[in-house]
Parts: C-alpha cells; sequence; structure tokens
DNA sequence: TCACCATTTCAACTTTATTTGAAACAAAGT
DNA sequence: ACTTTGTTTCAAATAAAGTTGAAATGGTGA
C-alpha cells in the first residue's frame, strides 16, 4: 500500500486486507461492462421516454414515432440500442413491429421510477 | 391518431385517451433530461468501479487510483463526472481529499446491484 | 406484377465524451 | 521562501455517440 495516506484511512483499509482486498471485492471488468453499457442504454432522455411509453402499453414504432415526435430512422436508432440492451423486444404483427419492454425492460422501469 | 395500426393497439391506446392521454402520461423532459444525466454518469466500468470501492469504504483520491491503475488526470475527470451527478463528495482532510458516497450514491450502488 | 407501407440501413456529418501529457494550484513540511 | 505532495485544470487529440436524409428491405394487398 502507498506509504503516505491519511491514518484512519489506511487503519480501515488494512483491516480489509489493504489495497488488495478491496480491489478483490469489486467486480470484475465483464460485470462492469455489462453494467456499464445498460446504463448507457439508459443514459438518454428520447430512450428513457420510450421506455416510458412503453410501459404504459405495447406500440408499433410508428405509434412511438408520434409520441416522441422524431423522424423514423432517428427512432429506428435509439430502438436498436434499447434492443440490443435487452429492454425492449419487438414482434412483428401484421405489417406492423409492435415494441414492447421486456421482463428486464419492466424492472429497469420499475427501479427508474425511484430516481 | 394515426388511422393506421393495428387493431388490438388502437383500442388499448384510445381507453387510455389516444396518444395524447399516453404523451400525458409521460414523465417532463426536464425530469427525463435530469435521470438521463445521471444514468450517462452510470455508463462507464470505470465509473461504477469507483463506485464499488467507495461503498468499501471512503478513499483518498490517490488510493482510488491505485485501485484502479489509471492516471491522475484520467481519474480526475471520472471523479468530477461523479461529483457532478452527485453520487460521490469529497471533503479535505489534511492534505488530501477523502472521497465517499453520497446518500444518493450509496441508493444508487445498492441499487446496481440487482442488475 | 405493381405500388405501397412500416421499418431499417447506410454513409456523411455534427456533437459530445474520453484520453493525454503538461502545467497550474494549493496546502504542508523543511 | 522552497520543495514536495496530492489534486485539478487545460488545450489538443482521439474516439464514440447521435443525427440526417436518402436509399434499401421486406411484407401486403390491388
Amino acid at each position: 500500500m502507498a506509504i503516505n495516506i491519511p491514518d484512519p484511512i489506511r487503519k480501515q483499509c488494512e483491516e480489509k486486507g489493504g489495497l488488495e482486498g478491496i480491489i478483490a471485492k469489486l467486480p470484475e471488468a465483464r460485470s462492469l461492462k455489462a453494467r456499464a453499457k445498460l446504463f448507457q442504454a439508459l443514459g438518454d432522455p428520447m430512450r428513457l421516454k420510450i421506455l416510458f411509453a412503453l410501459d404504459e402499453q405495447p406500440l408499433c414504432a410508428c405509434l412511438i414515432r408520434e409520441v416522441l415526435g422524431i423522424s423514423d430512422s432517428k427512432l429506428s436508432y435509439h430502438l436498436t440500442v434499447l434492443k440490443q440492451a435487452k429492454l425492449i423486444a419487438g414482434k412483428k404483427q401484421g405489417q406492423w413491429i409492435i415494441y414492447g419492454l421486456t421482463e428486464l425492460g419492466n424492472q429497469v422501469v420499475r427501479m427508474i421510477g425511484k430516481f
């Protein structure tokens, strides 16, 4: 451990097995990366709005577009991000694709509500 | 409401007062933006790691740097992002600045643990 | 087959985030 | 005053995310 650090911090740190001890308790890189990706998908107002809209009811892309008032291709981009994060899923129904929250999406929307 | 949409979706939508009804239930732009900003701060593995480390115990910047193995200025950048999101706060103690989770930071770390 | 509709893809572009290394600061000890 | 130490700031560079409008896809029904 570095020599020059505040005493109370050093003590507390040594009780945990030093820096090594702390490092050992942290999640692995893989896990951190996966979670960061999830949160990154949530890090955009438009995408949050899509999630809230789908929490009301499943919607086809064209209705989501109406709700958000954005272009088709812009919407498609954001839907892709949400799909990749497994927060939403679409299934074909006639000529439309109906999007809805996944189980993860549901959990996440409930979580977001607390912040 | 758009004329051409799948029937079950239209029905469900009309029960809610049409698109207007759905739009009315969505959070305001201000609120969406604020939350997006919070999640954006969480959208980076290094920053998540910092939060987990501080969840173990408060640490001075130099120890966080040791834990992460990154440069001073890089660390400082990420600390700034976390500070701005009010997830962490630092207070001077002697020659060091000791960082710790805020109350929000605490709640958030507990939340992250579920995903 | 043809035209149409909902949606996606693409490449070019703009914007925002992150990294870098050097310099600046501010407090503490000499 | 001078140096050291811990931390932040800055401007320049790089990388990643988001936007645009046009074109492509793929299914539907005339």
